[in-house]
RNA sequence: UGGGGUGUCGCCAAGUGGUAAGGCACUGGGUUUUGAUCCCAGCAUUCCCAGGUUCGAAUCCUGGCACCCCAGCCA
C-alpha cells in the first residue's frame, strides 16, 4: 500500500511553531497538555490533546501531560486516573513525562518570595467581599489595597506564617502589585495565593495550606518544563499580559509564549464541566461513561474509534473563531472509519415472523456471506437459513407509502444473502394485530438474480432456530436543542429543560445472527441496513447489550420524514 | 458603556494585494443482493456594512455594525 503522506492541514498556531522554528527560537517544540483533574476529558479535550501531542509529533518535539492541580477541593485522584487513560486511549504518548503542578510547589513558593523582595507582591488582609469591592469594575478604576505598601519584612514574615497554618482561610492572600486601575481586571494586583486549611491534596497531602492560583502556576510551570508554545483558549487571552508578567518578574530559566485557539462547541451538546459533573450527580446519565455523554469515556463506550475522533479534530481546523459544529461532521468522521473496517451482521431489532410455507419442515441450511463487501481479508461467515424467519416489522408495509420497496403482501423482496420470497398471507391474533407472515421461496434465486422481473428491495433476517437474543441500545443525542440552556428568544433557559426524552431507546428480545454469539465487548459491527454497534460491557455470556453508535445514513428515511412534515403543514 | 477578541457558502475552514481551496450538509445522475458504501456533476460574480487607496482588494486604510470573553481567594 503506497501511503502517500497527507500533509497535515495548516493552521495559525502551526504556522507560528514553523516559523520559530525556521527562525532557530527553539532546539525543539515543546507543549503540553494541562487538564484540572477535576472531571473526566470530553470531546473538546480531544481538540487540545490532538492539537498539543500531534504538533509535538509532526515537529519531532515533545508534549507533555501535566495536571494543573492548584484547587484540591475540586479534584481527586479518580480524574487523574481516567484522564491518563483517556489520553493513552486516544492513542497519545507522552512517555516520561507525567508531570503535576504540585510537583513545583515548592519552587513556586520560592518564586512569590522573589516577587516580595522585588516589591512586586503582597500580603493582603481583605477578605473576598473587600477584595471585590476595591477591583471596581469593568468601566471604574479599583482602588489600592490598604495593605498594599507593607514593608518586604512584614511581607515575608506573613507570607510565612501564611504557609505555616496561623491563618485561617479567606483571611489573606499573596497579591501581585501591578496596577489597580488597569483596564484589564486581570491585572488589578491579582490573587496569587490563597489559604486552603485542613483539605487533603491528592498528590501532596496536608503538606500545603496555601495554594498558588491558576494564574501564578500556568506560566511559571510552562517556563519551568522549557515549554515553547503554551497553546490555550480563548477565554486565556486577557491573561496573557499576567502571564507574561509572571515570566517576566521572576527567575525563569525560559520563555514560553501563550498563544489561544477557540474551543469547540458542538451541536445538541455540552462541554461546560461544571453541567456534565451535574449530569453525572444528578443521575440524569448513568455516569461520566455513559453513551450518550460527549466524554471520550461515553464515545469509547458508545463505539467511537481513536482514528474517527482524531480526523474529527483534523477536520474542524484551529482557528479563533467562535465555532458551533455540526453533529453530522462527528457522525460523518466515525461512519467513515467504521464503514471500511467494521465487519457486518443481520440483527433485526423489532422482529416479526416469516413462515417460508415451501421449505422443508426441518431443513437447515447454511449460507455463507462475506464479513465485508469491500474488504475479502476479512473472510466470510456462516448463515443459518431455515423455515422460520425474523424479519424487520419495519420492512413490512401492509399499505405501503409510495416509493416502498420492502416487503408488501403478494410482494417480493430479496432476503440479504439469501433468496427472494414471496409473501403470501398475513396472520393475525384475536384483536386484528399481524402477528405473522406466510410467504414462499423462489428457490432458483441463490446468487443469482429472478427470471423475468426485478426485485428491488433487500432487507436484512435472521433464521429463527439460530437466532441469538440481544438487547439493543439505540442512542441518540442527549439534548434535543441545538444551543441546550440557550433557551428560545432571550434566552437563559433550563438545561434539563432541553434534554431529550429519547435519547436512549432500549430495545429487548433483538434477533441477532448466530455468528454474532461469541462477540465480545468493545467490538464493532455494522449491522446491515441499521448502523454501527458496538458490545456493550454490561454484556454477559448468554445475554449480549449491543451499543448504537450512529446510524447509516438514511435517505430513505429522510424522504419519509420530509413527506410526513410536508403533510403536517398542510394541515 | 473600560479592556480583549472574532466576523469568508446552512456548518467547519483555506486564503497573507493578482482575480474565492477543501470537508460536512444539501441537490441531481450512475453502480449496487445494505434506500449503505463508491463514482460523477451541481452548490459564494463574492468575503459583516459603507467609503477610500490601487491597474487590481476577502486581503491595505478610515468609519460603522454584529457577536463572544473578562469584575472567582475556579481553571
Amino acid at each position: 500500500m503506497s501511503e502517500t503522506a497527507v500533509a497535515p492541514p495548516t493552521h495559525f498556531i502551526r504556522q507560528i511553531v514553523a516559523a520559530d522554528l525556521a527562525a532557530g527560537k527553539h532546539e525543539r517544540l515543546v507543549t503540553r497538555f494541562p487538564p484540572e483533574p477535576n472531571g473526566y476529558l470530553h470531546i473538546g479535550h480531544a481538540k487540545s490533546i490532538a492539537l498539543n501531542f500531534g504538533l509535538a509529533q509532526d515537529f519531532q518535539g515533545q508534549c507533555n501531560l501535566r495536571f494543573d492541580d492548584t484547587n484540591p477541593n475540586k479534584e481527586n485522584p479518580e480524574f487523574v486516573a481516567a484522564i491518563q487513560a483517556d489520553v493513552q486511549w486516544l492513542g497519545y504518548d507522552w512517555g516520561e513525562r507525567v508531570f503535576f503542578a504540585s510537583d513545583y510547589f515548592e519552587q513556586l513558593y520560592a518564586f512569590a518570595l522573589e516577587l516580595i523582595d522585588k516589591e512586586l507582591a503582597y500580603v493582603c488582609d481583605l477578605n473576598a467581599e473587600q477584595t471585590r469591592s476595591y477591583r471596581g469594575t469593568l468601566t471604574e478604576p479599583g482602588r489600592d489595597s490598604p495593605y498594599r505598601e507593607r514593608s518586604v519584612a512584614e511581607n515575608r514574615d506573613l507570607f510565612a506564617r501564611m504557609r505555616a497554618g496561623e491563618f485561617e482561610d479567606g483571611t489573606r492572600t499573596l497579591r501581585a502589585r501591578i496596577d489597580m486601575a488597569s483596564p484589564n481586571i486581570n491585572l488589578r494586583d491579582p490573587v496569587l495565593y490563597r489559604i486552603k486549611r485542613g483539605v487533603i491534596h491528592h498528590q501532596t497531602g496536608a503538606a500545603w495550606c496555601l495554594y498558588p492560583t491558576y494564574d501564578f502556576t500556568h506560566p511559571l510551570s510552562d517556563a519551568l518544563e522549557g515549554v515553547t508554545h503554551s497553546l490555550c483558549t480563548l477565554e486565556f487571552e486577557d491573561h496573557r499580559p499576567l502571564y507574561d508578567w509572571c515570566i517576566e518578574h521572576v527567575s525563569v530559566p525560559t520563555r514560553p509564549r501563550q498563544i489561544e485557539f477557540s474551543r469547540l462547541n458542538l451541536e445538541y451538546a455540552v462541554m461546560s464541566k461544571r453541567i456534565l459533573t451535574r449530569l453525572v450527580a444528578d443521575g440524569l446519565v448513568a455516569g461520566w461513561d455513559d453513551p450518550r455523554m460527549p466524554t471520550l469515556a461515553g464515545l469509547r463506550r458508545r463505539g467511537y474509534t481513536p482514528a474517527a475522533i482524531r480526523d474529527f479534530c483534523t477536520r474542524i481546523g484551529v482557528t479563533k473563531a467562535d465555532n458551533r459544529v455540526e453533529m453530522g461532521l462527528l457522525e460523518s468522521a466515525i461512519r467513515d472509519d467504521l464503514d471500511a473496517s467494521a465487519p457486518r451482521a443481520m440483527v433485526v431489532l423489532r422482529p416479526l415472523k416469516v413462515v417460508l410455507e415451501n421449505w422443508p419442515n426441518e431443513r437447515l441450511d447454511t449460507l455463507e456471506a462475506p464479513r465485508h463487501p469491500k474488504n475479502s481479508d476479512l473472510g466470510t461467515r456462516p448463515l443459518p437459513f431455515g423455515r422460520e424467519l425474523w424479519i424487520d416489522r419495519q420492512d413490512f408495509a401492509e399499505q405501503p407509502p409510495k416509493g416502498f420497496k420492502r416487503l408488501v403482501p403478494g410482494g417480493e423482496v430479496r432476503l440479504r444473502n439469501a433468496y427472494v420470497i414471496r409473501c403470501e398471507e398475513l396472520i393475525r391474533d384475536a384483536s386484528g394485530a399481524l402477528i405473522e407472515l406466510r410467504a414462499s421461496v423462489d428457490f432458483n434465486t441463490l446468487g443469482r438474480n429472478p427470471e423475468g422481473r426485478k426485485v428491488k428491495g433487500v432487507i436484512h433476517w435472521v433464521a429463527a432456530s439460530a437466532a441469538v437474543e440481544a438487547e439493543v441500545r439505540l442512542y441518540d443525542r442527549l439534548f434535543q436543542t441545538p444551543t441546550p440552556g440557550a433557551g428560545g428568544e432571550g434566552g437563559g433557559g433550563d438545561i434539563i429543560a432541553d434534554l431529550n426524552p429519547d435519547s436512549l431507546v432500549v430495545l429487548s428480545g433483538c434477533k441477532a445472527e448466530a455468528s454474532l454469539g461469541s462477540a465480545q465487548p468493545g467490538e464493532r459491527f455494522q449491522f446491515e441496513r441499521e448502523g454501527y454497534f458496538t458490545v456493550d460491557p454490561d454484556s454477559t455470556e448468554p445475554s449480549l447489550v449491543f451499543n448504537r453508535t450512529v446510524t447509516l445514513r438514511d435517505t430513505w428515511g429522510k424522504q419519509v420524514a420530509a413527506q410526513d412534515s410536508k403533510r403536517q403543514t398542510a394541515r
